[in-house]
DNA sequence: TAGTGGTCTAGACCACGGG
DNA sequence: CCGTGGTCTAGACCACTAC
């Protein structure tokens, strides 16, 4: 009903009624375990069809809010706060969404010929140009994460242009018109070389977690590779998945 | 067309189309970085409406194999193949989709009051009875990962028949009739204690990739709560996600 | 058996991309 | 401008759950 009365009017129909429903789960108006009213009272209740339901509650089951399952009503999973595409992909997004204070300074960039990895993972031909960005993170001024990345040429000289301690690089690139559209994660553990050692004031040889992500633009387009190695302790990586809709998945490393 | 001459009969109609579009796909007939036909086009060529045809393509996306833009054809992102969820709850299944050669013995298993945390993971009373299993998994004969599961005692009691050394728990509890629906998996690092460094071979306080996972049946009930802990270097988590339908988050730790 | 979510259809209009 | 995917509707039938 909050649709027409409420000022939520930009945007498609379904999110709106997403974002309703979503707001009433972690309001607890359901419960943990409690169930959802059918699709169809939904569908009465917010004045559309059904489909735009069902396209609602898909939105809140990928989240892993709810679960459902054909001949009962759908059970509320949980009442946690689920982070956003944007929160992920930005240090700087995710840091103030749990009411921390982020900060980031540029200790190098450079532009140099890609090697092979470099080039494969950004789709670009051998020997292309890109820009390297190495970059402390910090939470409140304490160093929490080194971040190398690497980014083609187009996208690099707009990162070369931004303050060296600006708090977001994400921000500025997204006004000049780089999408971050799709990301592929991959989460391990490294240890600290020299520099990390230096720059988090750590001993060289400790563990840390490494986050290593490629970003794509709507196009599919590589924009940008980057490794992050995190202080032990400072961040976990959760994963929802469910039987119906999977993104996790292990990797081997054969010894050697 | 494939749908109607092919084999690929039972289910939904759409898990036919998306089945092979996947193939073609993977397959290469579209190329990386090349385009998928119109949706119109799909829906003539398999003889169904559009509205299954994106149910499909829906699928695809999810699993990262092609991005979606309003005004143009859809792109292929990637032909990797994508695991499957049965493959990211179970070391056995997935150990065996990547050729390699999985064993486990269980360690210890004992049935006692449920602890704080225990009760809250798998939504039970406070004191309520747990089954808890430590549990070594193999590679080759290779220790490379230490499992601690809890379980309610209905799934525990099942637990305790699977003799000691079977390579698989997942498989006979769905036998059984457990049902993995749904996953939160959190990833970080942790140091090895007395137990680990035993069992793993290495030495107490070095730094582990630690999973935790709690898994739901199709109700929304917890079936189990495992913490595993796995040797540098044996494993990485890799997720995918776009600004469609995110699942990966980090988790932010306070100092202390 | 009644209610629920899962699937599928046939149509409509719109917003965006690219020629 | 046209073709594309994004959104939305109204209705239908089925498979499954719970009583």
């Amino acid at each position: 009903m909050r649709d027409d009365s409420g000022e939520r009017a930009r945007g498609p129909l379904y999110r709106s009624v997403a974002a309703d429903l979503r707001e009433a789960i972690t309001a607890g108006d359901y419960g943990s375990g409690g169930r959802l009213p059918a699709e169809s009272t939904l569908a009465e209740r917010y004045g559309v069809s059904r489909g735009t339901v069902r396209q609602a509650l898909a939105a809140l089951r990928a989240d892993g809010l709810v679960t459902s399952r054909r001949g009962t009503r759908r059970v509320v999973l949980g009442t946690t706060r689920v982070q956003s595409f944007a929160e992920l992909v930005s240090f700087t997004t995710w840091a103030r969404s749990v009411g921390e204070d982020p900060g980031g300074r540029v200790e190098q960039l450079e532009r140099r010929a890609a090697d092979a990895r470099e080039s494969e993972q950004l789709r670009l031909e051998p020997g292309a140009e890109v820009v390297v960005v190495l970059r402390v993170r910090t939470l409140s001024g304490r160093p929490v994460m080194v971040e190398r990345s690497v980014y083609p040429v187009w996208v690099g000289e707009l990162v070369a242009r931004i303050p060296a301690d600006a708090v977001s690089h994400t921000e500025p690139l997204q006004e000049q018109g780089v999408v971050f559209a799709d990301a592929d994660h991959t989460i391990d553990l490294v240890l600290a070389d020299a520099d990390d050692a230096r720059l988090l004031g750590c001993r060289a040889g400790e563990a840390l977690l490494r986050e290593r992500r490629r970003s794509t633009d709507p196009v599919g387009a590589p924009v940008e590779w980057s490794e992050d190695r995190y202080l032990p302790g400072t961040v976990a990586f959760t994963v929802h998945n469910s039987i119906a809709a999977s993104a996790l998945s292990r990797r081997h490393r054969r010894p050697h």
